[in-house]
DNA sequence: CGCTTCATTGAAACGTTTCAACGCTAGTGG
DNA sequence: CCACTAGCGTTGAAACGTTTCAATGAAGCG
């Protein structure tokens, strides 16, 4: 796998977002990358880690989560190829979370002080950048609203959507379903449901002919229903920036 | 009231958590700031709204909330004096939520422009900045946490100690105690409850001389036991990032 | 003074969790 | 090839935490 091909994802979406020019392209094409192939349900890094490179998504996907003091886990983000999950590692030093692969996925590995070099060198980049790590935020404070104020349907529907949305967007969707190889109790975690009551969320949504999910595919039957019990306003993915 | 008073507790802060020089410094302060006295509970910036300026908290506190499908709000941020609670209007243009004062605050608005040449000019700010918004994403993760995993006394004992532990590293607490008017219900809207159940919860706090809230203070009675009932760990506030 | 905001209370309804059990499917090793 | 296992989805029933509604009292303000 080549370095453009490698990158192409990622620098899709930079273009859509910022003033990329053709020099900020190539110098991210030849940023140092180290490719690895990981198995579902890994480690990437862990609560307490001082990670020295960052992690580009190339293939399947990647979650961020935290165990709180009962045992059970809160899943805060899912990400996507072209995306890079801890861009935070760059300025705060310590991991305040875990992160693991969903799937069995493709990452990237860029060394922090070749993105540190790269952001001095080209503001356009380090603005692109910057953007990313706020639009994660916009995402985790609508996941917040998610999980304080909508009842467990509302949720689901939410995060479908999200999902839905963010993986049209690079073209990752085909129709109205997507790849997800996420169990019921993973998306209970996600949502903030126990796994009980998560299957009879979906089952509901299913007889209602509104949403099905099996064996790691998911699939929208009725979009505009969906977007009703969703509660969806597609503003906070900010994925036009430029508007 | 002078730029430097101004920017005092704001430069506070950097100093903790960045390489900043005097030259530095000396650029935050000659940054053009208009300086407003809020009353509480007043719109700042909205939903929708695209700013051209950002705003230093320089006494009182702000928030950050969004109303959801069915009517409630949801509370996703508080932000104390030195906070730049909207920073992300910079790089993304259009408001995804509600910001609005808390009691009577005192506010300084920058140009967005000006922000922008000192972070071209001035790596280490821009550092320093970019920080400080991966800080309040660290904020919010915890907060998916609080409100999807926790049950309603301990989020509040978590809320209650995360402003406090907050507002002790700017010197703002005296004692075990602090200054902040929020109504119940209003913390109610921060936790993710009704207000019946805040109520309750705060009654039981206090029959177990725990905490202590009553007019617009809120006393902490017993530390140790808050910070079993809260699931506390400093580590996600990212105070000192050097380490 | 009456008005409004905020805190408080009780009772019933509701959404969700927990526990415990069962079936299906795919993978593993004998 | 079958037995065994592990993971996942499914189910019922009871318990639980929380919401809702409706009403009341206290405090602060014009």
């Amino acid at each position: 796998m080549s370095n453009a091909e490698i990158f192409e994802p990622f620098l899709r979406r930079l273009r859509v977002s910022t003033e990329i020019d053709e020099e900020d392209e190539a110098a991210i094409r030849h940023l140092p990358i180290t490719v690895k192939r990981m198995a579902g349900g890994q480690p990437v890094v862990s609560l307490g880690d001082r990670p020295s490179a960052c992690c580009l998504v190339v293939d399947g996907f990647i979650l961020r989560s935290k165990i709180v003091g009962n045992g059970h886990r809160q899943i805060m983000a899912f990400h996507q190829p072209g995306d890079i999950p801890d861009l935070q590692g760059l300025f705060l030093h310590v991991m305040d979370h875990d992160v693991s692969t969903l799937g069995d996925s493709v990452l990237g590995f860029i060394p922090h002080a070749a993105v540190r070099s790269l952001i001095r060198k080209r503001p356009n980049v380090a603005e692109a950048l910057w953007r990313d790590t706020l639009t994660d935020a916009a995402i985790f404070r609508e996941w917040i609203c998610n999980v304080g104020q909508r009842e467990a349907t509302s949720r689901v529907a939410h995060l479908v959507l999200e999902l839905y949305t963010r993986l049209k967007a690079i073209g990752r969707a085909d129709g109205l379903s997507f790849d997800f190889p996420a169990s019921q109790a993973l998306l209970a975690d996600a949502v903030g449901t126990s796994v009980v009551h998560m299957n009879r969320v979906v089952q509901q949504l299913r007889a209602q002919r509104v949403l099905d999910l099996e064996r790691g595919r998911i699939s929208i039957l009725d979009e505009a229903r969906l977007r009703e019990i969703a509660d969806f306003d597609v503003l906070y993915l900010h994925l036009n920036p430029s508007l």
